[in-house]
DNA sequence: TGTTTTGATTGATATATATCAATTTCCTGA
DNA sequence: TCAGGAAATTGATATATATCAATCAAAACA
């Protein structure tokens, strides 16, 4: 265990930017108490789809990639970034997860028990408001996601990806990926093959500029209208 | 409005059953003051995505589809029967509704002002984890669907569909659906003329029987494995 | 009762996308 | 520095699915 991490208390984590805003420093010290912290290296997978999902986990260092294991594809749900935290449906229906968790680069994560968690909704009605925004905001979320998977074709999806990983993820343009070509297909729902072409013509129409793993998005307005048309 | 509808009250209506079941008697009786119940022919628009959502609302009687207006085409995410409930998530995010809703048979509702909702949640545990669980569940359902809509092939989502509605929404076999083709094709993510076909082939096998708007699951063994295979 | 309109069905065709196979590039470890 | 393996790329081909157009059945209507 690194000594850095251990000497870390929640109550001066950047987590409290997050929901965690509302919790008073005894409630954080709670939290701080049924925590422990974890390195994953990159491609190492933080949980199994179908496991008990004993704690919440929040990210502090890294990239993770949260993904349905399907019908022999995976489907990429989101990515997951500091500090931002994963805390699946499963907790209050079975106890299971319902979708997997990888490292994407190297990361660091703290998990707390999920009951110190469910407690605090309990006790504190601000955090447990605070808890339903940010699950209806996932919900939200999904939904554009559901509607750009199976009512865009392939331009279309990923023009959408590449939004999502310029604004949201890397929060800059030109932006290096972390991720593979089939982790982009992964969260665009093709072939890997595809997601390369596409990528290819979006490129040879000048519309991107891509060198390795780093692409630049060059027309805006062009790619939102392709986002648009689907 | 009908007499009969507005002599009813929240304290002996079979919503109890679903997440009310948490409530105290003067907790129902709060929610029964905000409520007013409208009836809906088939075909009328509950509420339209885009719009705000003031109320949330309980399906008393009939059949509602919740669809998502995409580009061109609809997706239904769910079909809603008594006694359930229709719970947005923008009302915690932005107060729009994020999907729109429409009667599939003449429809009654109630109405309650989603403030007392909200009010509810932060007062009592047991009914705000009540709710995080309902949430829970819908999302996992939400994955679900998913994953049959981006990975599996037109047949394999049928077969999904057609699971659904007997399972969960028409509870018998024989069932007449009170459906369109085209309802189905928004359900399954295809077109109509795709979902007809798929049904005629089934039908074809001596998987299904289908009489004008009856269907009737012959093999259920084999629809299962249909649904498997993608 | 006939007429009109709407939804269901079928067939022919175009097209988006996956799959398979072959290279090529890049990265890692000895 | 090189060898080996993984990832990325490209091309050829097969296939699932949408689209378009026509017909048919059924329900609403006057």
């Amino acid at each position: 265990m690194n000594k850095m991490q251990d000497l870390e208390n929640c109550k001066n984590c950047n987590c409290k930017t997050s929901i965690f805003k509302s919790l008073s420093t005894e409630e954080l010290e709670q939290i701080n108490k049924g925590r422990y912290t974890v390195n994953y290296k990159a491609g190492e997978i933080l949980f199994k789809q179908g496991t008990p999902s004993p704690h919440f986990v929040c990210l502090t260092k890294g990239l993770a990639k949260l993904y349905i294991e399907g019908y022999g594809k995976n489907l990429i749900l989101s990515l997951v970034k500091p500090v931002d935290y994963i805390f699946g449906p499963g907790t209050y229906v079975d106890n299971r997860h319902y979708y997997s968790a990888a490292a994407v680069e190297d990361t660091t994560a703290c998990l707390v028990d999920v009951n110190i968690f469910k407690q605090l909704v309990r006790e504190n009605p601000d955090f447990a408001e605070e808890f339903i925004c940010r699950v209806s905001r996932q919900a939200i979320f999904n939904f554009d996601q559901v509607v750009s998977l199976t009512q865009k074709q392939m331009p279309g999806r990923i023009a959408d990806v590449l939004f999502y990983l310029r604004d949201k993820i890397y929060e800059k343009n030109p932006f290096e990926i972390s991720i593979s070509r089939q982790d982009l297909a992964d969260l665009s729902g093709m072939s890997k093959e595809s997601s390369i072409r596409i990528l290819k013509e979006l490129k040879d129409e000048g519309i991107l500029r891509i060198t390795g793993n780093t692409i630049e998005i060059l027309n805006e307005k062009q790619l939102r209208q392709i986002s648009q048309t689907g």
